[in-house]
DNA sequence: CGGTTGATTGACCGTTATCAAGCATCGTGG
DNA sequence: CCACGATGCTTGATAACGGTCAATCAACCG
């Protein structure tokens, strides 16, 4: 299987530079790929779990549920990021992942972990700085969902979504597209899709953005950073400690 | 150094075995302990980091600050935690770290994960384990702060931190110390002082738990657990997949 | 063409925040 | 040992933010 097919060294190898070995043995893990349909469930909270995946294409996210059909969506995915690492110290599925907009997946099994951790530091680093970065946008959420009004939580996650994006597209101006239902909005959010779809008319009216086909563009993105007091975390991953190999 | 001293072995000893080497690892790294009086600030969002701490004494917390006074309480660290992990991804602190009574803290350097990742595959396993454990709790309080009522709220702390505690001391029953002002309650749920006064005091006279003398009792725990639909997420560790040194 | 999904809008309501005052507790210093 | 200030808890009045419910509309798709 070449590099060309191999969307974990890829995504890997974007934060650090891998040795031949490693990338052989990354290269290795993957089997095939797979599509789901918008708005398809992938996995179910409680699923017993034994393949992570990498995303190919398109936007999944994932979410928990609460009685009386509340839910609330924890983490948003987009291509190249991994699914499921966090399963890996449980026996079973914590979340339910879904998809936004039609899906491509590569899985890789479980077991592959073993496999990195007993041979490559290096790569054992990175998987735990993976899994660290991605306590700090929880933490980043966690400060939208208890502190922020309607507007500053719509804010924020347009500021965190356009940061994301342009790590991978560093050409991207201020205008990306959103595959996502208000109502997704809302989950994510802690809001309901009605206050979703009130606040975002006041945004576009106060100036702060514009709307159209399946699109946001952002105008007044210095306004909103300093109306959400918003922090790139994406830019300062130190791996100055990583084991050489 | 005994082990007796060392926090660090009696911490990770508790999920795995650990073999002679590791420990001698280990015990090697700690190097004295340091005291903090209440409501202490031990580091800063944005100080660079070089240590990490383990927690020999006391309750201490994670925060993060929005302008105009709002502050989110993102973790709560009991005796036996490990502070500062996240940030070893990060040049600098994504949090700051305060007290909420006396504590003692046993610092160790940054640069001895390096080591650990370096030498112990399985010591590394448990080290990212242990973050993606970190990641769980984070989605329960995500969870709480979308789509919980206040009472649903502090019903879930309580019965998070009475089943945390539990890990450690099982004998414990239905009755658990709690050094939190109402203050930093209500900064962990995203809820004001004086709603988290008032919601405790409707809990009390609905059964569901008595105060007093700093201490907190659950007297109906399952009806608790009906209401907040409360998954006890601390007792399926999965560590079959660890290398075995 | 009809059915489904998602966005919008308006009326109304409830949960929680805000503000302010009062009270208890506790540690400290005179 | 008492007085004082600081801190934390309680309580009440008021207000606002965001939720709920329901109707309408547009877009899309089979």
């Amino acid at each position: 299987m070449t590099d060309r097919s191999s969307c974990l060294v890829m995504k890997l190898s974007r934060y650090v530079t891998l040795g031949p070995e490693d990338r052989a043995r990354l290269a290795k893990i993957e089997k095939t790929e797979r599509n789901y349909a918008t708005h398809t469930d992938v996995y179910r909270l409680a699923d017993r779990n034994t393949e992570l995946f990498v995303v190919k294409e398109g936007w999944a996210f994932s979410y928990v549920d609460m009685p009386n059909g509340r839910r609330q969506i924890v983490q948003l995915h987009h291509p190249g990021d991994i699914i499921g690492l966090r399963d890996v110290a449980l026996n079973c599925r914590s979340t339910t992942l879904s998809t936004a907009e039609p899906v491509t997946l590569c899985p890789f099994p479980k077991s592959a972990l073993d496999l990195i951790l007993r041979e490559s530091p290096r790569l054992s680093a990175l998987l735990l700085s993976i899994a660290l970065r991605e306590q700090v946008t929880f933490i980043d959420l966690l400060r939208a969902m208890g502190r922020m009004s309607a507007e500053e939580r719509i804010g924020y996650l347009f500021l965190d979504l356009i940061a994301r994006l342009r790590i991978t597209n560093p050409s991207m101006t201020d205008t990306f597209r959103l595959p996502l239902t208000q109502s997704q909005i809302a989950d994510y959010l802690g809001l309901t899709n009605v206050y979703v779809s009130k606040t975002l008319l006041q945004m576009e009216q106060k100036g702060y953005l514009q709307r159209g086909d399946g699109k946001v563009r952002l105008l007044r993105e210095e306004a909103l950073i300093e109306l959400t007091d918003f922090t790139n975390h994406y830019d300062d991953l130190d791996t100055s400690w990583f084991p050489d190999k």
